[in-house]
DNA sequence: AGAAAACAAGAGCAGTGCTCGCATATTGTT
DNA sequence: AACAATATGCGAGCACTGCTCTTGTTTTCT
């Protein structure tokens, strides 16, 4: 085994390093003030150096967004998956959800906000992406299909259903446990709920919804219900 | 008067030069990659000669935020406000806030993506940044109270109505003919309207909606209807 | 006409991402 | 054990950035 490697050691240990170091810068200045020099200069190293274990900055920021998806998922699993009841669940994703997000502004800006390298979304976020979706999922399987609104399920059959990714990417359930309308609603919920941590990070719930920490979340509460009303939750 | 003045009326050309510039640079590298040096080369003058008319690039920055609010805005209006039955012109304001959106992705992500500048939010953005909410007001006071679910109409009365910000500063007309729940209903309408817009561009749609610009349409159409009926316009 | 203000240009500072050549230290192989 | 291949660290350097300061010129106001 090459693990026992002194060099490969070495190696393990100043990744991680560079990734805390600059996890640390990222919380304080933000991902587009976020420094390579800075990093080595935090670990003693000279700038150059960095390079041997990170090919470019983009790389560097692609770490951190893996790791951000991972520890948000990661805190919201620890508290919504505690609670079996579906509505009671539902809740708990959304507010813990919100909880990390205002906990980690610029951790959150850097997963949901504009994109900071070029455009391309690396392959190896997806997974950790969707791993609180993947929650959401659960409760819509195991609330059944009550989100059978008769107002658009109708549409959904018609037109909406060939314009779902593959709903078995998500599950390994039947999809007779988890139909195309839970799913579009399911979609709908998810991007509310980032939607709205979103505006409220980024400044765009000023002069519309109350200053106080207090204001913002029973807002957020009453958006929460509301989306609970259309999984067909509550 | 000054401004026929022969430095006014110079001041007021290399004004409108720089901002038209930085917006097309904007829309080839993106609010991070933009340069006050590349203006200034692309006008022919020397970069520092730039700081006298932009105190920094932050200010650069703000208005080219300030002109991207307005263009959406003004596009946005131009159609909806054609249209005057409100479930249509719910639908003209989705449709075409998303259609600007994809025609100038940059200046969508500058305006609702992470703030690019510290944390500041200028009071010059609150004007332009809330004009499109303004015709959703619109729709939802010549609409009526409709948006009066007993599911919530409860919960807002109790506890949700002191959370949200003054109703005045949206409208001049009295709030009998705007409710409170209307109001929460409609902010959530916006918030998911950009929400799904945002998901959209910044990447966050793969593997969930079809790849295809058809079907992306066809699911932001389906949220569209789905609103509606929370607006209690359908 | 002369003072005051506005403007343009260049040099310069401190910082950035990133590359290249060179020295050193650790490996794998004869 | 000796040697070659590889991995790592360092410093210099390139081209770029935002921004400031000084110097000289032009327009405006008194």
């Amino acid at each position: 085994m090459t693990t026992t490697g002194i060099r490969a050691q070495n190696r393990a240990a100043v990744m991680e390093a560079i990734t805390e170091s600059a996890t640390r810068q990222l919380l304080e200045v933000g991902p587009t003030q976020l420094s390579v020099r800075a990093v080595a200069r935090d670990l003693g190293m000279a700038s150059s150096a960095i390079y041997r274990y990170v090919r470019s900055r983009d790389e560097l920021l692609t770490i951190l967004i893996v790791r951000a998806y991972d520890d948000m998922a990661d805190y919201v699993e620890s508290k919504a998956l505690r609670v079996a009841d579906p509505v009671r669940r539902w809740r708990a994703i959304g507010l813990t959800s919100r909880e990390w997000a205002l906990d980690n502004p610029q951790r959150f800006a850097l997963i949901y906000g504009s994109p900071v390298p070029g455009y391309a979304a690396p392959e190896d976020t997806v997974g950790p992406a969707t791993r609180i979706p993947a929650v959401l999922v659960g409760i819509l399987q195991q609330a059944g299909t009550h989100a059978e609104n008769p107002a658009f399920s109708a549409r959904v059959a018609r037109s909406l259903r060939p314009a779902l990714g593959d709903l078995r990417t998500w599950s390994d359930l039947s999809t007779q446990d988890f139909s195309d309308a839970s799913f579009a609603v399911g979609v709908m919920a998810w991007t509310h709920i980032i939607g709205s941590i979103s505006f409220e990070l980024f400044g765009h719930r000023h002069n519309v919804v109350g200053d106080s920490a207090a204001d913002r979340r029973v807002y957020f509460t009453f958006e929460l219900d509301v989306l609970a009303g259309l999984l067909g939750l509550s």
